[in-house]
RNA sequence: GGGCCGUUAGCUCAGCUGGCAGAGCAGGGGACUUUUAAUCCCAAGGUCGUAGGUUCGAGCCCUACACGGCCCA
């Protein structure tokens, strides 16, 4: 063992690192020093010292003493006198800390802190010659010992596993993702303020559920002991919304998480967040600008403007977004005018000859989201409304008025993502029974992900539901957006992993 | 599910045609009373993802597997 080495430290590599900062500790419990005290009253957030302190001249000294605490990024300076950066969730300042002020007992335990440790610092705040706002260090406090090392203070953590599997040591490492993360808070709390402005309630329906619907997906299957049943993880609230409605609470949204059980991918986690909404006595035009202004003042709100960089773009939310019909955005994108191909023969036949992908034994209205996904979704940059799409690909929406094939809906794209789906809502139970029946036959033909009938809720329907507008925004793509991250996984903490 | 790429020190990365395992930062010892990725001197730190194979010899070539990333479905 080199004789350099502190007492007990004769490992290697990263046990090497640890035994030090753990020798480091036990010898602050000799001295009689807490490494894990329990509390730091009165300190205060970094970012607001600074702002408070701007003013300063370099060389000037504030009167005021006060208190910040966070952890330990970098230090400068080994002898008498010495330079560390402190980190807060909002900001970070120098401590300047110097054997005059501290005296050698306090400076000599500075000197032995490590990279990572988290500690109090009081005194007051001065701005160095060059010019550095610091706090002039009067006494530090370690509020809790690191015994493991940070990542590199400069390069940060890169590998893209650890960050996903650890993503602590990315927040703490990453300012970058720290604010992707402040902005994803910002986002949800504007629009529950949005919601509670405009007389929505917020609710909270089952997350386990005997029967599950709302969406075109496969469910989690679990099981309750005492009840002895088979219980399904929700793949949407919506059905439970709607039973809302028939009891009169008029407006509600529900903001929280859904389960499919699908393949994880850039744009896919099994377990995501949604918002829905449910107002009585409008349409799915009204639900279109309630949405746009929603999506504009929660952009405001996570970004500071109305527009976001993305990749070569620059996305403006501001209202009003684009409105096409579907079929004749689709004949724009493809060249294919779908209302001239009408059976499944004839469309698949004319994206073939397009070279586009057209699975065999697949309904023309699945052909055509298809070839909505091919063709027009990537070039949906801006925030565009598609309206009106086929009665087959939409269960749970109302018939226009003047085609019964198509149904009042619409989704809203931005980025070449689908960020939200949205519908004058079917409450007609015999209706609805009749979508049920068809999705039956689709469930019968081989798509599992069709919708299973839910007797419960017919019920719920033939007791009268007022008509409705509703609403599904994928929160997840809506802070992908703002954050100009590509992938999910950089917008969920911590995003589904292979063991 | 398919294709491509990656996995080397705590972190970020080099490593040539197969020939003794490298750097920066972090960590350890020392110097330094205004630093800014502080600087200078010294010493240390490795199951090269895992398991096989080829070879006199494998971080490097081959096979399988694991995990991750990107693209496609």
């Amino acid at each position: 063992m080199p004789a350099t080495e502190p007492d007990g430290v004769d490992a290697v590599g990263l046990d090497r690192l640890i035994a030090e900062r753990r020798s480091k500790a036990d010898a602050l419990r000799a001295a009689g020093i807490e490494p894990f005290p329990n509390t730091f009253p009165g300190r205060r957030p970094i970012a607001e010292v600074r702002a408070a302190h701007e003013a300063l001249e370099p060389g000037d000294e504030g009167t005021e003493v006060l208190r910040v605490a966070g952890r330990l990024t970098a230090r400068r300076g080994q002898g008498k006198v010495a330079f560390l950066d402190l980190e807060d969730r909002d900001g970070r300042i120098q401590v300047w800390a110097s054997i005059d002020r501290l005296g050698e007992e306090a400076m000599g335990r500075l000197l032995e802190s490590d990279l990572g440790d988290l500690l109090g610092v009081e005194g007051p705040v001065a701005r160095t010659r060059r010019g550095e706002l610091s706090v002039v260090a009067a006494e530090v406090t370690l509020l809790a010992k690191a015994l493991r090392p940070p990542p590199d203070k400069h390069a940060g953590l890169k590998d893209p596993e650890t960050r996903y599997r650890q993503r602590y040591l990315d927040l703490l490492s990453n300012d970058d993702v720290r604010g992707t993360f402040v902005a994803r808070a910002k986002t949800i709390a504007a629009i529950r303020r949005f919601l509670e402005d405009r007389g929505f309630l917020e609710v909270e329906t089952p997350a386990l559920q005997p029967m599950y619907g709302g969406a075109a997906a496969r469910p989690f299957v679990t099981h309750h002991n005492q009840l002895d049943r088979d219980l399904y993880l929700r793949i949407a609230p919506e059905l439970y919304l709607k039973r809302c409605l028939v009891g009169g609470l008029e407006r509600v949204y529900e903001l929280g998480k859904n389960f499919r059980n699908e393949g994880v991918s850039f744009k896919h986690n099994p377990e995501f967040t949604t918002l829905e909404t449910y107002e009585a006595y409008v349409d799915y035009a009204h639900v279109a600008e309630m949405l746009e202004s929603m999506v504009h003042e929660a952009a405001v709100a996570a970004t500071g403007g109305s527009t976001v960089a993305w990749g070569d773009h620059v996305i403006d939310f501001t209202p009003p977004w684009t409105r096409l019909d579907l079929r004749d955005a689709i004949g724009a994108a493809s060249g294919i005018d779908v209302r001239e191909h009408t059976t499944a023969e004839a469309l698949r036949d004319a994206m073939r000859a397009g070279g586009l992908e057209a699975p065999d034994d697949t309904p023309w209205a699945k052909l055509l989201d298809a070839l909505l996904t091919q063709t027009l979704e990537p070039t949906l940059i801006q925030p565009t409304f598609l309206l009106n799409y086929p009665l087959e690909l939409s269960p749970f929406a109302k018939r226009t008025s003047d085609d019964p094939g198509t149904v009042e809906r619409f989704e809203a794209f931005v980025g070449g993502m689908e960020i939200a789906n949205a519908f004058t809502e079917l409450n007609d139970p015999d209706d609805q029974r009749e979508r049920f029946a068809m999705q039956q036959a689709d469930r019968e033909a081989g798509d599992d992900e069709a919708q299973p009938m839910d007797e419960d809720f017919l019920a719920a329907l033939e007791h009268g539901m007022p008509p409705a507008g509703g609403l599904g925004v994928g929160i997840d793509r809506l802070v992908m957006l703002f954050t100009g991250k590509s992938s999910i996984r950089e917008v969920i903490l911590f995003p589904a992993m292979r063991s």
